[in-house]
DNA sequence: CAAACGATCGGCT
DNA sequence: GCCGATCGTTTGC
């Protein structure tokens, strides 16, 4: 390629593939430590009939986390509760949970612990890490469509839950399926990311929570 | 079986 | 900053 697509002053990424022991750890160890690895998703463009069969990779580092369990009222499998939508998040650690909000977008969770615990993480912003991936997401999220343009920093190309899951193409058929190289979707071991450089904060969007809202459950990674 | 309600986004003021 | 869009899931009658 042109070699001038520059995601910022970042190490070499270990692309060795998380294994499923990574994932079956308690919630609160893997959110804050998913922060710094890459989400890796082969899946169909989905746009254009010709684009459609084609299959395109986009790789995007990790920046920002929240945990839900079901001991609080944040999560959709709060006091244990299973339903049909959130039955992924009681299996084991390592496969995705993936679910529908407001009418309109889907959003990506890391299911995480044992099996029979209600647990995940949901995966709310991510970098663009090369140009494939570039190409990519500007297609999905519709950054070449008139009157539009991509925003100037790369960091804003995928900062939200909906966008992230728009800019993988991820939608309903990837819930319940294998986090591993061998599925459409899968984590690499990334970077390394200091400590001091991980901010914990109350999660969004979740006022029917309660005293819940306020527990300091989502994690972002400050470059600085 | 009907109806309310979102773990949000993008466009506009 | 506010507001409208839009529909699967859940709950209650």
């Amino acid at each position: 390629m042109c070699g001038k697509f520059q995601p910022g002053d970042l190490p070499a990424i270990d692309e060795t593939a998380l294994p499923q022991a990574f994932f079956r750890r308690p919630v609160l160890d893997v959110a804050p430590d998913l922060l710094g690895r890459v989400v890796v998703a082969r899946l169909p463009t989905g746009l254009a009939p010709a684009a459609a069969t084609q299959e395109s990779a986009v790789r995007l580092l990790v920046l920002e986390t929240e945990a839900y369990h079901e001991s609080e009222r944040g999560a959709h499998a709060y006091g244990g509760r299973r339903t049909p939508r959130n039955a992924a998040m009681f299996q084991a650690g390592g496969i995705a949970y993936v679910y529908f909000v407001y009418g309109m977008h889907w959003q990506f969770n890391v299911v995480t612990g044992r099996e029979g615990t209600g647990e995940a993480v949901l995966i709310r912003a991510g970098l663009p890490l090369d140009l494939d991936t570039a190409t990519c997401v500007r297609a999905r999220r519709g950054f070449d469509l008139p009157g539009r343009k991509p925003p100037s920093r790369l960091d804003k190309w995928v900062d939200g839950p909906a966008k992230l899951t728009q800019a993988l193409g991820i939608d309903r058929r990837q819930d319940g399926q294998p986090l591993r190289p061998d599925q459409s979707v899968w984590f690499q071991v990334g970077v390394p990311v200091a400590a001091d450089q991980i901010v914990a904060g109350p999660r969004v969007g979740i006022d029917y929570a309660g005293e819940d809202a306020q527990l300091p459950w989502r994690f972002r990674w400050i470059r600085s």
